[in-house]
DNA sequence: ACCTGAACACCGTTCAAGT
DNA sequence: ACCTGAACACCGTTCAAGT
């Protein structure tokens, strides 16, 4: 928690894109995503601002690459016994690493098309294959099973990003989003009024679970009308 | 096109919240995202930038107040025949309406549990219940439908910003991302690289509704395993 | 009461100067 | 070759001063 003990913390080792990005995860994980900044993220590393952009491109290569370590991780699971079994664990290890990263689920969106997204529909895609989905409904199953991951992880993003910068916990967050929603018209809107009670005794990660459930039901069911 | 021709571009109306929010959402479709500026706005309104305080709480708030400008348009929808062409109307007004503003999609998701969000999940949860999905079951479906939804958006918008920054358009980035994913390790990476070469010919808005329908057939589908 | 716009406290990024 | 850190061109936001 000491922030600046030493007045000339002289680096022991040599500046290298590893040492960065795993500087920059400790510093989002610690204060969230609004904390990383090339300043405080030289400070740490005891440089310049400049000397980080000889081993990054940019800001938003190092937030793809933070976020790239964390999927690497992730999508590491040991295979199950069925691809039923593969998608809900990768599912799972995808939501606890969203969960303990809350900054991993924009970061993920903001990366389209790159690495970590790439991962993620590797995964998926390798499932369905062995699934035995066939070739022309596989795009559309492993992108939803995809965009809906991504979805999730957002709104956790910006849930756990709107609960911190009012000071409050996501217990808080969400008891204010319930009233809120209990004062909305009865008559306009009876869904998210019912609805609102209940989000406080809602499990996340048996709810996300439950949407994955419900695409592979969809999956195994027979197509057209 | 023309940006200052007037040297004293006298207001002629009162400034508004929405006058403020029509020039912001303005701002958001001819440059992009990164174009909108406290500063570009209020020169936009003939204004200082500190006049835009008194009508709106803060950039955040702004830019939820013109997301749901456009959000309140899609989802008024008209009424179709069945629950699930009422579901599969709101969808696609929601991809076209995220296709035309690329930047709703990020707005959408940063605004977790305010009223776009929550319109949209009142609409989507009306039709589960005319659908008659037991109660128990509505939450998982329309997060479900929701966070798909949001993930395609949010996934959009960022190709779309990707996109800009490289001074390239939507098919530019296509090529470069199919281009990417073909260089990938093909014992490591095979359904990545095999989709890499459909990427270009897929019609998203044909997939988005894919997915839809996909979420769809498993809420009709049996539960359990 | 409302607007104005300079000022504050930051950003990401660059690049001459150092080692 | 690599690091340093001042400097540049911006941000969102505030607030004394004006009307």
């Amino acid at each position: 928690m000491v922030k600046k003990a030493r007045s000339s913390p002289r680096r022991e080792e040599a500046l290298s894109r590893d040492r960065i990005v795993e500087a920059a995860i400790e510093l989002l994980d610690g204060d969230g995503e609004g904390s990383l900044t090339l300043r405080t993220l030289s400070e740490r590393l005891a440089t310049g601002p400049g000397a980080i952009y000889g081993h990054v491109a940019n800001k938003s290569d190092l937030l793809t690459a933070a976020c790239d370590t964390i999927v690497v991780r992730a999508v590491a699971t040991a295979p199950g016994k069925t691809p039923q079994a593969n998608l809900r664990a990768l599912a799972l290890a995808m939501f606890d690493a969203m969960d303990a990263h809350p900054w991993v689920g924009s970061a993920l969106i903001q990366s389209a098309g790159q690495m970590p997204m790439v991962r993620l529909l590797e995964r998926i895609g390798q499932q369905l294959r062995a699934l035995r989905v066939p070739d022309d409904a596989q795009w559309a199953a492993a992108s939803a099973l995809l965009h809906y991951m991504l979805g999730v992880g957002g709104q956790n993003a910006a849930n756990a990003q709107f609960a911190r910068a009012r000071g409050a916990d996501r217990s808080d967050f969400l008891d204010a989003v319930a009233a809120a929603w209990s004062r909305l018209d009865p008559a306009e809107y009876p869904f998210a009024r019912s609805v609102a009670g209940q989000l406080r005794a809602h499990d996340d990660r048996v709810d996300f679970l439950a949407g994955i459930d419900l695409i592979l039901r969809g999956l195994k069911s027979p197509r057209g009308r």
